[in-house]
RNA sequence: GCUGGCGUAGCUCAGUCGGUAGAGCGACGCACUCGUAAUGCGUAGGUCACCGGUUCGAGCCCGGUCGCCAGCUCCA
């Protein structure tokens, strides 16, 4: 038979060669450090036997499916060690996943941190002992029949839900889970692993089913890779909003009112810079920015399908025997708004854009700083526009949200959500809404992927996933196609020939919540912001007290050309002053003593360059405003 | 909401066997007038999350509540 081999070469082999064969023949680093291969496109075993011809890729760890296939391997490992200690643990599933693995338990007590250890120590035990996987194939009945002799019953509820009619069974020393697999040739091949966590986890993800252990941990194919990883991980906690939030001092949190953020003066200079910056690019796209209500008698989350769609999150009152609701989202008021008058097909698109508070009730436990609250702010905005302008309308969005996050230097990709299972209307206009979307997206040439029933209730949407300077993803924007609410309001619009006519309206937010984006910006920036986004863009340190007047009048100078400046005239060493700016990440540090009054000059630090010299005030307070102006990453 | 863990000064944490609480940093005061990442000395600061129980006596043991943390579910 003929192999071919991925550099185009082909080689002849006899049939019954397995994998590993081919590989020992080919010789060199990969076949070396294979651990799996791709055998017209399946991936399998290298004890897999080619019966005819095949294209066959070796996969190493440096590969992605490698890589996965070694995780997944460790983490069979991982349940044999748990059932070295724990005889009576049941094995519910254990898939890789980004960046690791898990393996779920049913345990008769709660792991602790030693019992992790514990795990581990077994684990390399089991790895130097270098036990070979193998596969065995059994029909449905007996394999049912095995596990339940076994007493693994999660095992059994999943072959009792199986297709395959011969599932695979692998086994590595003493251990044999059921598994597609494939696997690693032996538990030697694993060189670098550590468990991370143990924390519970639904059977099958649902909260009425029994709650099991779940231990996470990861594999890598080198030590070297494993320490790189752990030190981003070390490097994120370091980074962690709640603690910069704490240190810059720009917002905390009180048990008082769980879910929302106390914006400290500093913090909520960021938070306006924002808003301004949002302001500035709506505005000239034809943005009419509004302010409407934030609690609405039920009557009005009635029509909207909040009532019946969303009641569990919203926040409730009793208000003298009125029932009433906080606001989830503005679109209700906004639609309430857009009926205020009539509009002609002349006026469309109407773009309401609104800042205001709105009020999510989050479950508790999913509460996590200002990046999962439950009071919130959003760039919020409702378009009203006629079927006709629906892709070129999709398209200004797509180019708001481009000019946003390249101002933050951050890169997205885009997802389509389409219909949820709980959802709100005629099959038939869900199909035209995402229809529409896909013409946007793909006459404005971008790439996106599919989401499947992830969408609204009253609408497919396009969700944004950034990546913050970490490789971490986060969704912040939403646009939302929707043919429901102006149904549900009786919205209209009189057309040319004097007919009215529904509108259609697309829901969209950029930044998404204020809260949230600026816990993202937090850890994105490791606080040290750029200078356009800095809540201190400045501060002027005299050296000694005679210099204080000095400085003072630095100061008015640089408030006078819009720069955030502060003083610190505190009685204190210039070091110790210089410590403490550098420490609050202020961009600019403004030294004055005698030299620079004689001169009328400023000596200056920036944070991360050094000492850069003096220069006239008039100098820099040109070069800091071309910085500013210019919203420089720098 | 669920599972597990945690809750002591503004922050980070110590507190032994149950005998009424401590450090460092920070804050404040005083002295020092200083040239690019921490001057010295002193002072204040605690309902040990909250409520109840056991005990002669609870930061410590028990129960409940709240909050936070790691996940799950949900989601911007």
């Amino acid at each position: 038979m003929a192999i071919r081999l991925p550099d185009g070469t082909v080689r002849e082999y006899p049939q019954g060669t397995t994998v590993r064969e081919v590989a020992q023949d080919i010789g060199g680093r990969t076949a070396l450090e294979a651990l799996v291969a791709r055998v017209n496109g399946r991936l399998v075993d290298l004890f897999y036997r080619l019966e005819e011809d095949a294209e066959i890729e070796l996969l190493t760890p440096a590969t992605d499916a490698g890589l996965e296939v070694l995780r997944h391997s460790t983490a069979h490992v991982m349940a044999q060690a748990v059932k070295r200690l724990f005889p009576e643990a049941r094995l519910a599933i254990g898939p890789p996943i980004e960046n690791g693995f898990y393996y779920d338990f049913d345990l008769p007590r709660a792991l602790t941190p030693e019992d992790l250890e514990r795990i581990a120590a077994e684990m390399r035990r089991i790895i130097s002992e270098d036990y070979a996987f193998s596969r065995q194939e059994m029909d449905r009945e007996q394999a049912i029949q095995f596990f339940r002799d076994r007493g693994e019953s999660y095992k059994v509820e999943i072959l009792e839900e199986l297709d395959d009619p011969r599932p695979s069974i692998y086994q590595q020393g003493e251990f044999i889970d059921l598994c597609r697999g494939p696997h690693i040739p032996s538990t030697g091949r694993i060189k670098a692993f550590a468990l991370r966590s143990v924390a519970g986890a639904y059977w099958r993800g649902d909260s009425h089913r029994p709650m099991l252990q779940r231990i996470y941990g990861t594999a890598f194919a080198t030590q070297e890779e494993l320490d790189r990883y752990l030190e981003l991980l070390a490097e994120a906690e370091r980074r962690d909003h709640r603690r910069l939030g704490r240190e810059l001092d720009l917002f905390s949190f009180r048990e008082e009112a769980p879910g929302f953020v106390f914006w400290h003066p500093k913090g909520y200079q960021l938070y306006r810079t924002l808003v301004d910056f949002s302001r500035e690019l709506q505005e000239p796209r034809g943005y009419l920015e509004v302010s409407t209500p934030w609690i609405y008698r039920t009557t009005l989350w009635e029509t909207s399908g909040h009532w019946q769609h969303y009641k569990d999150n919203m926040f409730l009152i009793d208000a003298d025997g009125d029932r009433m609701g906080v606001k989830p989202m503005n679109c209700p008021g906004h639609c309430l708004l857009y009926s205020q008058k009539v509009h002609s097909y002349r006026d469309l698109p109407v773009k309401f854009a609104e800042y205001g508070p709105l009020a999510r009730f989050e479950a508790s436990g999913t509460l996590h700083g200002a990046l999962r609250v439950r009071g919130m702010h959003q760039d919020d905005a409702h378009i009203f526009l006629r079927e006709d302008q629906i892709e070129e309308q999709i398209r200004e969005v797509l180019e708001l949200v481009d000019a946003i996050y390249s101002a933050f230097g951050m890169a997205y990709t885009i997802k389509l959500s389409t219909r949820p299972d709980e959802y709100m209307g005629e099959l038939e206009t869900w199909e035209k809404a995402e229809a529409a979307l896909v013409r946007a997206l793909e006459a404005a040439g971008r790439e996106y992927t599919v989401n499947p029933k992830d969408g609204a209730f009253y609408g497919p949407k396009l969700d944004f996933d950034v990546t913050d300077a970490l490789g971490r993803k986060w969704q912040c924007a939403t646009v939302q196609l929707d043919f429901q609410f102006p149904e549900r309001f009786d919205l209209y619009y009189v057309d040319r020939d004097g007919s009215h006519k529904r509108p259609v309206m697309i829901h969209r937010a950029i930044m998404g919540t204020l809260e949230r984006f600026i816990g993202i910006l937090v850890e994105h920036f490791a606080g040290a912001f750029p200078v356009w986004l800095a809540p201190v863009q400045v501060r002027v340190l005299p050296i000694g007290s005679d210099h204080v007047a000095y400085a003072a009048r630095v100061r008015a100078e640089l408030a006078n050309a819009g720069v955030r400046a502060e003083l610190d005239d505190r009685n204190e060493k210039i070091g110790y002053k210089i410590r403490e700016a550098q420490v609050q990440k202020v961009p600019y540090m403004l030294v004055v003593g005698g030299k620079e009054v004689e001169a009328a000059t400023v000596a200056v630090r920036h944070r991360r360059a050094g000492d850069q010299g003096s220069m006239p005030l008039a100098t820099f307070i040109e070069r800091i405003r071309h910085e500013i102006d210019s919203r420089s990453l720098d």
